[in-house]
DNA sequence: GACAAAGTAAACAGGTCTGTGTAATATGCT
DNA sequence: AGCATATTACACAGACCTGTTTACTTTGTC
């Protein structure tokens, strides 16, 4: 009775039904769940969106849990976006198939990408382009993956007989982003292919056995 | 007198200096300048800190005007971003110089332009990226500044003697445009190089003359 | 000198955002 | 059963933003 006099003083807080309230649970293993639940949320709406265009109130308010409790997991929003952009950065694993076919591959792949409903560009370009090149931390996050790329076409080509291999391995970045850049303000899909029209030809000329 | 006495009811404005304002002058003259000034103004800020970072405050302050005489000459900071958008939809027209040196050239002037201190990405690509793709006119004007180079580099393919321009067109513009992206990123205007040796490839390999 | 046009400062309305404070409540573990 | 911890709802501070209003001033022109 106690509680019931006391919680009077506040609004409408009396018992609420509170069943299946998304943040019940509160083993460690949940409270993992809970830190990556907001982060798929927040990449989903900030890729999607916009960084600046979503607060946390919405990303709170679509995971269906209290803006305190986001804050109780990440201590700004500046860090929320850190881990947002860390979490994208995943880069493919070289695997069994004969390095043209990755490196060719890679731009088919793309297209895919290009044709879904919620592709909106590279996340790293876009946070870069929103935040401003003054937020070093952004900018070294996204640089970093560039890099990441790079080397991935590099290593890829190392195992082909090409001259030149870290050129190529840039011009092969530079078709990547084009191919996203055109996308993203154009919504043509067929870019990746251009890209990788061009791809062939800059393999080709260095010497690479293609087709 | 009495303007004297009315105008004491209004905090600390008895009669200032007002020397060398900017809007001083109200010649019709002078009326299309402040137009112009106030866009070179959001220009310079929406360029370099980004359209969401500045307000129409800021612009304001920076001239040196009001914000009612900013809102005089545009109606919404909606429309001031969209003339700043028209304004910087500037493609090159074709000159007198070999076609193959225009094109490649067009790679060299980029590389110029990545060196610069204030150069900060394509303004299109970032004004999509900052804005959402929800905002159809801004998207309208990027799209069609990307088709117009596109089209620039198709006429001057047209005056050579390669086979498919128009996919030869769209592969230099995803080059330009990646190694934009790139330079935004990684702050390495070679990457202005690495495009225009592909691009050189890309033309031998068409048939073109070059070198 | 009078007048219209344009500009000015400053406050304001109404909105959004980040981040914090607080008291109450729910849950897992011992 | 009791305790620590996580979570909740809600209010709030403080900042900034777009756009408007108001009373007044400056300027060129007639």
């Amino acid at each position: 009775m106690l509680a019931a006099a006391k919680s009077r003083l506040y609004k409408t807080r009396v018992s609420k039904p509170r069943i299946d309230k998304p943040g019940a649970d509160k083993t460690a293993a949940n409270k993992r769940d809970m830190k990556e639940r907001i982060l798929q949320t927040a990449d989903r709406l900030f890729y999607l969106k916009g960084i600046r265009a979503i607060g946390v109130d919405t990303i709170a308010a679509e995971i269906g849990i209290s803006k305190r409790t986001l804050y109780n997991h990440f201590p700004s929003k500046d860090e929320l976006i850190a881990a947002y952009l860390k979490r994208r950065f995943v880069v493919a694993s070289p695997t069994e198939r004969p390095a043209t076919d990755q490196i060719l591959g890679y731009f088919d792949a793309l297209e895919r990408r290009f044709s879904a409903k919620d592709f909106r560009g590279c996340p790293f370009v876009n946070a870069v382009a929103e935040l401003g090149p003054e937020d070093r931390s952004v900018k070294k996050i996204a640089a970093a993956f560039k890099e990441a790329r790079r080397l991935w076409f590099r290593d890829l080509l190392a195992l082909l007989d090409v001259e030149d291999k870290e050129a190529l391995a840039t011009q092969l970045v530079v078709l990547v982003d084009g191919a996203i850049a055109q996308d993203l303000v154009r919504d043509d899909p067929a870019m990746a292919r251009a890209a990788k029209a061009a791809a062939t030809v800059l393999l080709r000329n260095a010497g690479a056995d293609v087709e």
